[in-house]
DNA sequence: AACGCCTAATTAATCATATCTTTTAGCTGT
DNA sequence: ACAGCTAAAAGATATGATTAATTAGGCGTT
C-alpha cells in the first residue's frame, strides 16, 4: 500500500494518523471540494490516504458528529447539507477561515460577536473578581504599548487576552465557550491583514474605558463601550478590502 | 464476553453501538459521575459496556473532539477540565438539559439568547424575504390561539418555528445555526414547567411587534422588541422555583 | 400482460481481534 | 547520584469476520 501518499501534505503538530486524515477531510468538505450530496466510500478513503480503516472510521466519527458528514449503510458517506453542520465547532471555524469564504465568515462571526460580547460586557461588569479586573487593564496598557510601537503580533495577543478574561469574566459559561471563537476571529483579521496597518488610538481608547467601566461595575456603561468596539471594527472591515490572500497566509 | 450488559438501558433509535456508548459516556461525563481529571481506560470501558476496542474508540474520538476527554499513551484516558467542553455542541446541550444543572444552564442560554437574538431580529428587518415575514406572522397568530386555549404543546411548536424563521431570516449563518440550541431551550423550558401555565398575553403581544417591525423594515423596532421579549422570559425563569424535576421528564 | 411483492445476492459499513509503536517506570551500571 | 537501558503497559493501527441494507430478479396475482 503507497502509505503515506498524501498524508504530510499539511504536517500538524497534532499527532495521530486519524486527526491528520480528519483536518484534510475537513478541509476537503468546508472548502467545497466534496459538495453536498456527495457519496464517499471508506475503501476510497483508505487509497487515497494511505491509511486503514480503522484510522478512516475515526475520523469519520467525528465528522459524522460534527453534521458534515453521515454514514449509511450500502450507500457510503454522504456529505450532509451546509445547514446541518456545526458551524460553532472550533475546528469548523478554523477550517473554513483557512478556505475561500474567510471574508464572508468574518463578517458573521462579527455580526455575532456585536450580539454576544456587549451582554459580556454587561455581566462582567457585575461579576469581575479584581484579579479579572487588574488582567483587563493590563491587557489595555499592552494594548497601547505594543500599538504605538506597530508589533502587530504583541497587539494581537493582548488584544485576545483582554476579549478572553472579559468572555471569561462574564460568569457565564456559553459565553466563556465563545473565546476560542473570538481568538480565532482576532487573529485571522490581523494575519489576514484585515486591520489598519497601524492600530488606531480610538479602539484603544474604547477598550481602556470597558476595563474602566467593569471596574467601576457599570454594566450600562461597559455594555455601550463593547458596542462601540465592535462597530467600528465592523465599519473598519467593510471598509477593508476582501484582499483574497487564500492559500497564502504568510507574514 | 457479557455483551450487551448495559448497552440498551437507554435505548437509542439511533443504530450503531458506538453512539449508544457515546451517549452513556456523554452523559456520565457531563453529569459529573466521571469527574475531571478522571482517568479511564480502554479496556475497562470495553468490559463495562460489553463491546470491542473499535466501538470504544470512535465514540472516544467523538468525546475526544467536544474537548471532553484526552487520551495519552500509558496513561489513559482524561477527562478533560469543564474550561475546555464544547458547550456549543447540540449533544452536549442535551446532555446536559437532561442532568442535573439544567436550571442553571438553561440561565446561562438565556443570558445567551438576550444576546443573539435581538441582533438577529435586527438583521432580520433587513433581510427577511416576504415569504419568512409571513411565517413570522403566521406563527405569531398560531401562538396566539393556542394560547388562548391552554394548547402549551402547541404554542411550544409555534414559537419555535417563530425563532427558527427569526434566526434565520437575519441571513446570517452562526446566527442561523442557533436554531437548533434555541428550540432546545424552549422545549426545555416548557416540558420542565419553568413556563408559567398559561402564556401571558403580553409575550405573545412582543412577538406580534416583532414579526412586525421585521416586516416594516424597522430594524432598530425588532431589535427593542425582542430584547424586552427576552428580559420578560429571564424575569419569569428567575422567578419561578427550580423544581428539580430530574428524571421525570413526564408531561 | 403488467404491476406488485417477496426473496436472494451483492455490497459496503460495522464490529471484533491481532499486531505494532510509543511512553514511562524501574533497574543497573558507572 | 545520575544517566542510559530495558521491559511492560496502554493506546494506535491494521486486518479479518459479521451484519445490515439495497437492488435486481423471479414469481404470483390482478
Amino acid at each position: 500500500m503507497a502509505r503515506w501518499a498524501t498524508v504530510g501534505a499539511n504536517d500538524r503538530i497534532n499527532p495521530g494518523l486519524h486527526a491528520s486524515v480528519l483536518d484534510q477531510l475537513g478541509v476537503l468538505i468546508t472548502s467545497g471540494a466534496f459538495p453536498s450530496g456527495h457519496v464517499l466510500r471508506i475503501e476510497q478513503l483508505e487509497d487515497r490516504f494511505g491509511v486503514s480503516r480503522s484510522v478512516i472510521r475515526e475520523a469519520i466519527r467525528v465528522l459524522e458528529s460534527m453534521g458534515l458528514l453521515s454514514s449509511r449503510r450500502r450507500v457510503g458517506l454522504t456529505v450532509a447539507p451546509r445547514a446541518g453542520w456545526n458551524l460553532f465547532d472550533p475546528r469548523v471555524i478554523r477550517w473554513r477561515l483557512d478556505g475561500a469564504d474567510r471574508h464572508q465568515l468574518l463578517l458573521s462571526l462579527g455580526e455575532l460577536r456585536r450580539g454576544v460580547e456587549p451582554v459580556a460586557a454587561a455581566l462582567a461588569a457585575r461579576h469581575a473578581t479584581p484579579e479579572q479586573c487588574g488582567v483587563l487593564t493590563g491587557a489595555v496598557m499592552q494594548m497601547a504599548v505594543h500599538g504605538k510601537a506597530g508589533d502587530l503580533e504583541a497587539y494581537l495577543a493582548a488584544d485576545i487576552v483582554f476579549h478572553r478574561t472579559l468572555l471569561r469574566a462574564s460568569g457565564n459559561e456559553m459565553l466563556g465557550a465563545l473565546t476560542d471563537v473570538v481568538a480565532e476571529v482576532l487573529t485571522a483579521r490581523t494575519h489576514h491583514h484585515l486591520m489598519p496597518a497601524h492600530p488606531q488610538p480610538e479602539a484603544i481608547r474604547r477598550h481602556a474605558e470597558v476595563a474602566q467601566a467593569v471596574q467601576a461595575g457599570d454594566p450600562e456603561a461597559a455594555e455601550r463601550a463593547m458596542r462601540d468596539i465592535l462597530e467600528e471594527t465592523a465599519r473598519a472591515m467593510l471598509t477593508t478590502p476582501p484582499k483574497d490572500t487564500t492559500g497564502a497566509v504568510e507574514d
